[in-house]
RNA sequence: GCCGGAGUGGCGAAAUGGCAGACGCAGCGGACUCAAAAUCCGCCGGGGAAACCCGUGGGAGUUCGAAUCUCCCCUUCGGCACCA
């Protein structure tokens, strides 16, 4: 992997270059070396310390294809193991974990501030799935009690049953013997059906259980009910174990029906329908008032939860809780390429930290590293074999790499110090520089990713190196680009296309600006090569422009005519060009860019061409169009006189260039409602009403009352009125 | 099933509630050329001789005015999916 790993960096680095990116090399470093990912073992150390980092037992994901097991984010849809798309299973191991849960809140609640695009900040808010309710206590009859999470602790006087998932650990000692076969024949049916493959988890199956013989109590009216194991329930949520009210939720009562068990109304709608157990074929699941609940009959539903919490809360019979569907990270893995876990087994003393002065764990360069089911390192014996730092006696090294997700983790801070010997990074330089106020990358990283780089921020900020919550104030995702067939790349399919053969075909510009310009930059696509000769011949024309007419003698403005409209279409290119570059919408960013081209194109043989308004335009074409096409943008400003280098490392003057140029926004009212802001050249001052208006006698009229102060040129030949 | 996007010419796509189709590709016509390519000029949603009419997935609605806002459908793409 090693060489295989530089010869990586080295081809996508040139590959940058090749493409005109501006890239601060200075700054870079690979995660796969010692330097780096002894910060790694550091922040594991921190974090075992604070007990943010453990060793635990219990059901994992494993994938047989990769031979290691894999953190609950990285299986996909239909049990799929992220990497290799091989089917994965559960099995029990003892593994290393990150605490995320302890941030669950913070990482739930930290969403609400960022600007992040929608669609990632749903995905993070049910990923980690906080649910708020109740815990309630059930007795039984061995004197043990039976707890349970619900978000409806109003319906508790609905409860007719309970279920517990075949896997809780109070199920065999409360199975009565008579039930005792049928019982153990299920949760073999049950465990089996885990370990192959439990597809189709949907609402839809038909629900499968087996009554346990045991009974237990409900804590409000004192009721015998029934107590059921189905793996409808799962153990991995909640307690593991529920109250079933048939009545007012769907899944229990297709549970109910199929076994025949009583159905009992607490909740009653407002308005003429009436529920009736017996014919009711959904369960009822909105609003109304409580029925059959005592001292509750009549309360309104939904606020009724509160008021029962409260009350569960007072009399001891439960408590409010919370619970979260996120599972703390996973992060051993049984690969050889990562960062060693750094800690050591030795007989006398156990599980021993290695000391910060001891670090880097280096992982050595010559393992065997085919998948065995076990970590590859457990066979490379001067690996293997260590000193106790505590003893001084023989002891076993830890053999488990890091998730390489942890390197992606923190690594942006790294790039504020690259050089940092005696820490992860600086921690004076990291403040100057982050949060990171843009972050770009794919809807890949939607939660994996961006839900570990938020909790390690967090982690960091605890141990005192960060001083914000969130590592990426404002994200955006660009779409991908697919193959022409409308797939993934791919380059086992055949499917990839490289950027090598297509800058040696159109040159980077051309490439660089069809690609903006396929279509919405956020939205991606198939590939297709069709348009780029309009970029082609947009650059060409842009080029003959400053190099005809770029340094012609020049005669002032005087009253040559057109020269304000030459001035305003600069302006509002300016104007368009910012936005959009704001906005990400480089599609249209460039087609302002060409519509600038083609105007001055057509100006370029009149008398405009010989005034000082021209040179500006020619200045502020090549400073507009640098961003996407670097190296036309290099040869058209040395043509002005102004050369600069896209390779060297310091952004060209344009952007102070630029910010000199301001339009004037005011606000536009229609029928008397403000209607946002137009921006105007200077001319229009602020407090103006600007009336927006067709040939349109309605809107017309309410202009009638009103001193028109000047009309409003724009581009569209709509009629404006700047009024009073 | 639930949540969230999206649906506009031959194609990629534009459009604060205000001329639908900017910009580009492809196509058609012309200039230049012995010819072709390149380049330049013009046309380019549908119908109609024209005035004009019809057009943004379908149907209602709000509005002087709707691709845009509201409601109901259809299609499609994501995400979640027995989470109590």
């Amino acid at each position: 992997p090693a060489p295989w790993t530089h010869e990586n960096i080295a081809q996508m680095r040139r590959q940058y270059d090749l493409m005109g990116a501006m890239i601060d090399w200075s700054r870079e470093f690979a995660t796969c070396a010692p330097e780096f990912y002894r910060w790694n073992q550091w922040i594991f150390l921190q974090m075992l310390e604070r007990g943010l980092a453990y060793r635990a037992a219990g059901a994992v994901w494993w994938c047989p294809n990769d031979q290691t097991v894999l953190a609950n984010e990285q299986v996909l849809e239909g049990n799929i193991c992220e990497r290799c798309g091989a089917d994965v299973y559960k099995r029990d191991l003892e593994q290393w974990y990150f605490r995320i849960t302890q941030y669950a809140d913070e990482l739930l609640d930290g969403l609400d501030h960022l600007d992040w695009p929608d669609r990632v900040k749903t995905m993070q808010r049910n990923w980690i799935g906080r649910s708020h309710g109740a815990r309630l206590r059930f007795s039984l009859d061995t004197g043990e009690a039976l707890e349970v999470f619900t978000t409806r602790p109003d319906t508790v006087f609905g409860a007719t049953f309970m279920v517990m998932a075949p896997e809780h650990p109070l199920v065999r000692q409360i199975t009565t013997d008579a039930q005792r076969e049928t019982v153990e024949a299920y949760i073999d049916h049950t465990r089996r059906e885990t370990e192959i493959e439990r597809q189709s988890t949907d609402e839809s199956r038909p629900k499968t259980g087996v009554f346990t013989g045991a009974y237990a109590v409900n804590p409000v009216n004192d009721e015998r009910i029934p107590i059921w194991i189905a793996d409808y329930v799962l153990m991995g949520y909640g307690t593991g174990a529920i109250m079933a009210v048939p009545a007012h939720d769907e899944r229990d009562f297709a549970f109910a029906r199929a076994f025949d068990l009583p159905v009992r109304i607490v909740i009653q709608p407002d308005g003429d329908e009436t529920l009736d157990p017996v014919t009711m074929t959904h369960a009822y699941v909105g609003p109304g008032r409580m029925v059959n609940s005592g001292r509750f009959d009549g309360t309104p539903v939904p606020e009724s939860i509160s008021t029962l919490i409260a009350w569960l809360d007072e009399q001891g019979r439960g408590s409010a809780e919370t619970t979260y569907r996120l599972r703390d990270w996973l992060i051993s893995r049984q690969r050889y390429w990562g960062t060693p876990i750094p800690v050591v087994y030795c007989d006398a003393c156990g599980l021993v930290p290695v000391s910060e002065d001891q670090l880097p764990v280096v992982l050595p360069l010559d393992a065997q590293f085919t998948p065995t089911g076990q970590s590859p390192l457990v066979s490379h014996e001067a690996f293997l074999h260590t000193t106790c730092p505590t003893c001084g006696g023989p002891a076993r090294r830890e053999t488990d790499t890091m998730d390489t997700f942890v390197d992606s983790s923190w690594y942006w801070y790294r790039y504020t110090s690259p050089h940092e010997e005696g820490a992860p990074f600086d921690v004076e330089t990291a403040k100057q520089w982050t949060p990171v106020d843009l972050y770009c990358g794919g809807i890949e990283h939607a939660i994996l990713h961006l839900l570990y780089a938020r909790f390690f921020t967090k982690v960091l900020r605890d141990i005192g190196l960060v001083d914000h919550d969130e590592p990426f104030t404002r994200l955006r995702n660009q779409g991908m680009i697919l193959s022409t067939e409308g797939v993934k790349m791919s380059k086992s399919r055949g499917t990839q296309i490289g950027p090598d053969s297509l800058v040696e075909q159109y040159g980077a510009d051309a490439l660089r600006l069809h690609l903006m310009f396929l279509g919405p930059w956020e939205q991606g696509g198939p590939w297709n090569d069709r348009g780029i000769t309009g970029m082609e011949r947009f650059i060409r024309r842009a080029f003959q422009l400053v190099s005809e007419t770029g340094t012609s003698h020049r005669e002032g403005d005087g009253d040559t005519h057109g020269i304000g409209e030459l001035r305003s279409l600069a302006h509002r290119t300016i104007k368009r060009v910012t936005d959009d570059l704001d906005k990400f919408q480089f599609n249209t960013m460039i087609a302002a860019l060409i519509e600038f081209t083609n105007e001055l194109m057509r100006l370029k043989d009149g008398p405009l061409a010989r005034t000082t308004a021209w040179t500006e335009a020619m200045e502020t074409l090549t400073l507009l169009m640098a961003p996407s096409t670097p190296y036309a943008a290099e040869e058209m400003w040395s043509r002005l006189g102004k050369p600069y280098s896209v390779h060297q490392q310091t952004w060209p003057t344009y952007i102070e260039e630029l910010a000199a140029v301001r339009t004037v926004e005011i606000p536009v009212q229609v029928n008397g409602k403000v209607r946002g802001k137009l921006a105007v050249e200077a001319g229009a001052a602020e407090g103006d009403v600007l009336a927006l208006a067709r040939n349109n006698p309605k809107v017309v009229e309410h202009l009638a009352g009103k001193t028109i102060v000047r009309e409003v040129f724009v581009p569209n030949r709509l009629v404006n009125f700047v009024a009073k």
